[in-house]
DNA sequence: AGCGGTAATGCC
DNA sequence: GCATTACCGCTT
């Protein structure tokens, strides 16, 4: 009887699949990564189990060669696959993909065989196509020396040199022909995308790309070769993230608290808990204590924070609180190859580790996972919503959940479904109320600019002179506005039209900077000036700020020698930028940062006594239940930077609606009292955590003709299982922006009791779908907006 | 019937 | 994801 496995493909069309293990193959354990032959190719897959039938008129074929010796993945990691593809409702190959760095999921290998073996007339390296024509006693010598460690695994070299990034060297304009096409298409998605590897760069654009990047390479126009991030990790333990705050490591009582209740909620058998502190109470010191009690009890721990520059930060943290720890650092910034030798290494080596990372972190196969933290677990970072959507929070409970562990929640402004499972004695919860050391909270201001709406003014004079001032006792001030660009709306003078994106339908935000108009939502963008596409005319003026313009008006209201650095999306897409930046900011180079929400982050500049919001009021009057709840956040998280070293800070608040009760709230820093009335508006609404919601985005390119008949059968579907299943539906009703990259757009909202419903009513309408290829819908749970 | 292009299908 | 095959409109 033949021996048949399961083996689950890791990329398309993801499926398990019969093979049979061929007899002088070793022994099987699921989760071994193996070659198979696939089609007139091969693959890569992980053994999942035992084939229970026998599938019938196919022949089965053998498995080619294993690319471990010990599985890579043990079962608790492909029940987390299992468990996450069956909250996603997608297939394991999917999840398994997703979660596992690159280079262990290729089957672009070669096999090396040791060179001192080699000389039996066996070849020095062999390829897996070779592998299947071999004889049957061939095979059975090959394998004795697999099993013996003298032939080992190694990425093709073509494939391991496409691995390397392209970085912009120089922000445009760029010295490149107008007509080198394929140059331009290069730098232009660098400039959209940010730094891409070789590889990605020949799916997404062609086959051309990698050597039009080469050629380039030579021009000085971009760079190949490892992330910056890397090469700073090999030599100081970390990149440059600016000026790690000092620590004070004495405990304060509260904090000793906080430490006492994690330790007896840890004995117990874990859970969750919520560390609810005031910006700069502490909490990574917390962090830091909790974690090496941990380590001394023989287990690994793992801390999140929401962005690469900050779990850079908590990682030089790390690295100065404890000397004889090796702590690991992950996130998706470094190589496929760092990535994956950390994998490898946390496998293998099966001592308690201490890990820094962002979300993907949460995957990494450690040991006896005693504690995950998630700092700033408001943060919406920690959704992932692009390609496999996921809630790092879940991922992470049910970690700890498996081990015992402790789930630590850390913010100052935390999520009100967490806050709400807090109060309602479901989490436990440790309040630090105090500023750690000298500081103390800033003093935060209304400025009204209701009368300012028809002038170009964009500051109050108040603002105007809190800045001078700022400026001229040698301080320092951060304005924040979230809007990119240099204006959001362009406005033809001769016929009245707005500048639009043809794939999106939206107004497109002008770059002064880049000399483009840019779509803010697909990337699409023309060279400016250009032509009015309805009157042909020339004419247009720009309406409406963003942090661009911002940037120059400031440089014009404030005296002679002002130095003004803007940090925002667009001024960070080259690799170090963000560095020099925000490096440059706290030695002092500039008396005033401009930015988006990216400066409300964590960062510690000791200097800043000023922080401006430029407008308030963005964001919080979306149709979108959760506008509110952002809003608090940001404006607490960006009044947190004022005041942070010896001098009291200040926060002026931009309004034309000074009534709002929202700004009583920020103004005294009271997440409670924003919480209560928050949650009373929730529970009158039925919006969670009183219900569970969850968005379908269905989408069909533009010219598709049967898509309106698709929709209504949608429509039909809901209508017949939603009231069975409790759920009660919005739409399918045209998305906000209801037309991207060229596709329709359309949305429902489905709302229940719980997930489940919400998944199988998903499931009815993926049934229903009358042209998957055209038509795709998704499912995302608990979404970050609605719109 | 013969051609070139694309959509659909199977892959164990 | 990729190769093979089925299908379609159109020429000869």
């Amino acid at each position: 009887m033949a021996d048949l496995w399961q083996v689950t493909l890791v990329s398309p069309p993801y499926q398990s699949w019969t093979y049979e293990r061929p007899s002088f193959f070793p022994e099987l354990k699921p989760g071994q990564r193996v070659i198979i032959p696939f089609g007139k190719s091969h693959r890569m897959g992980v053994v999942t189990g035992r084939a229970e039938q026998v599938p019938e008129g196919v022949e089965i074929k053998s498995l080619i060669w294993p690319l471990e010796v010990e599985p890579l993945l043990n079962a608790d990691f492909i029940e987390m696959a299992d468990s996450l593809a069956a909250r996603q409702m997608t297939s394991v190959g999917r999840i398994l993909e997703a979660i596992l760095p690159r280079g262990l999921r290729t089957a672009a290998v070669t096999f090396r065989i040791d060179k001192h073996v080699a000389r039996q007339k066996l070849p020095g390296s062999i390829r897996p196509s070779k592998l299947t024509k071999c004889s049957p006693d061939e095979l059975t010598e090959l394998m004795e020396l697999w099993l013996a460690g003298r032939m080992r695994v190694r990425i093709n070299a073509q494939r391991e040199a496409e691995e390397r990034f392209v970085s912009l060297v120089s922000d445009p304009p760029w010295a490149v022909r107008p007509n080198a096409k394929r140059q331009i298409r290069i730098l232009e998605y660098l400039l959209d995308n940010g730094p891409q590897s070789l590889y990605s760069l020949r799916h997404v654009l062609g086959d051309w790309a990698p050597d039009t990047a080469a050629k380039m390479e030579g021009r000085d126009l971009v760079t190949v070769g490892e992330l910056t991030a890397d090469a700073l990790d090999e030599v100081d333990g970390t990149a440059a993230c600016g000026e790690t705050e000092p620590l004070q490591y004495e405990l304060t009582e509260e904090q000793q608290n906080a430490m006492d209740d994690m330790r007896a909620s840890l004995a117990k058998g874990g859970g969750a808990h919520l560390v609810h502190g005031v910006t700069g109470s502490g909490k990574t010191v917390l962090y830091l204590e909790m974690a090496r009690y941990c380590l001394e009890q023989g287990r690994s721990v793992i801390l999140l924070a929401p962005e690469v520059a900050l779990a850079c930060k908590l990682y030089r943290n790390v690295k100065e609180h404890f000397s004889n720890l090796k702590p690991v650092l992950y996130h998706g910034y470094q190589s496929p190859k760092k990535r994956e030798a950390i994998f490898t290494d946390l496998v293998r080596n099966a001592e308690p580790r201490l890990v820094v990372g962002t979300r993907s972190a949460l995957f990494l196969p450690v040991h006896d996972l005693g504690m995950v933290v998630m700092d700033e677990e408001h943060d919406e970072s920690f959704k992932q919503e692009e390609r496999l959507a996921y809630q790092a929070k879940e991922v992470g409970w049910y970690r700890v959940e498996r081990t015992g562990g402790l789930l630590v929640l850390g913010s100052a402004t935390p999520d009100i479904k967490t806050f709400h499972a807090a109060q309602n004695g479901a989490i436990p919860v440790s309040t630090l109320k105090k500023r750690v050391g000298k500081s103390v909270l800033p003093e935060v201001e209304l400025v009204d600019i209701a009368d300012l709406s028809n002038s170009k003014q964009v500051f109050s004079p108040t603002t105007i002179d809190a800045l001078k001032e700022t400026v001229k006792e040698g301080r320092q001030a951060i304005v924040m506005l979230n809007r990119r660009g240099y204006a959001p709306l362009m406005y033809c003078l001769d016929c009245s039209e707005t500048v639009r994106c043809p794939e999106c339908e939206v107004g497109m935000t002008y770059h002064k900077g880049r000399e483009r108009v840019v779509c803010h939502y697909c990337g699409l963008s023309y060279s400016y000036p250009l032509l009015c596409s309805k009157c042909g005319g020339g004419n247009f003026i720009p309406m409406g700020e963003g942090t661009e313009r911002l940037e120059e008006h400031l440089e014009e209201i404030l005296p002679e020698g002002t130095n003004v650095l803007r940090l925002d999306r667009d001024a960070t897409r080259r690799q170090e930028r963000m560095e020099e930046i925000l490096g440059a900011f706290s030695r002092g180079e500039a008396q005033v940062l401009v930015g988006t929400q990216m400066i409300s982050k964590g960062h510690h500049f000791p200097k800043v006594t000023l922080v401006v919001v430029a407008d308030g009021d963005l964001g919080l009057n979306l149709p979108d239940y959760r506008s509110s709840e952002r809003t608090f956040q940001l404006l607490v998280q960006v009044a947190g930077r004022a005041g942070r070293g010896d001098m009291p800070g200040k926060v002026l608040i931009q309004t034309r609606n000074p009534q709002h009760p929202l700004w009583n709230e920020v103004l005294n820093s009271d997440y409670e009292a924003f919480f209560q009335r928050e949650i009373g508006r929730r529970k009158m609404f039925g919006y969670p955590p009183f219900s569970k919601l969850a968005l379908v985005r269905i989408s069909y390119p533009a010219d598709f003709k049967q898509g309106g008949a698709a929709i209504s059968l949608f429509a039909k579907t809901l209508k017949q299982y939603s009231q069975p299943l409790g759920v009660s539906v919005l739409g399918p009703a045209p998305a906000p922006l209801s037309m991207l990259r060229g596709r329709l757009r359309f949305n429902c909202l489905f709302k229940g009791a719980d997930w489940k419903n919400l998944r199988m009513l998903f499931g009815h309408m993926a049934q229903a779908n009358p042209d998957p290829s055209k038509v795709r819908i998704s499912l995302d749970l608990d979404p970050l907006t609605t719109l």
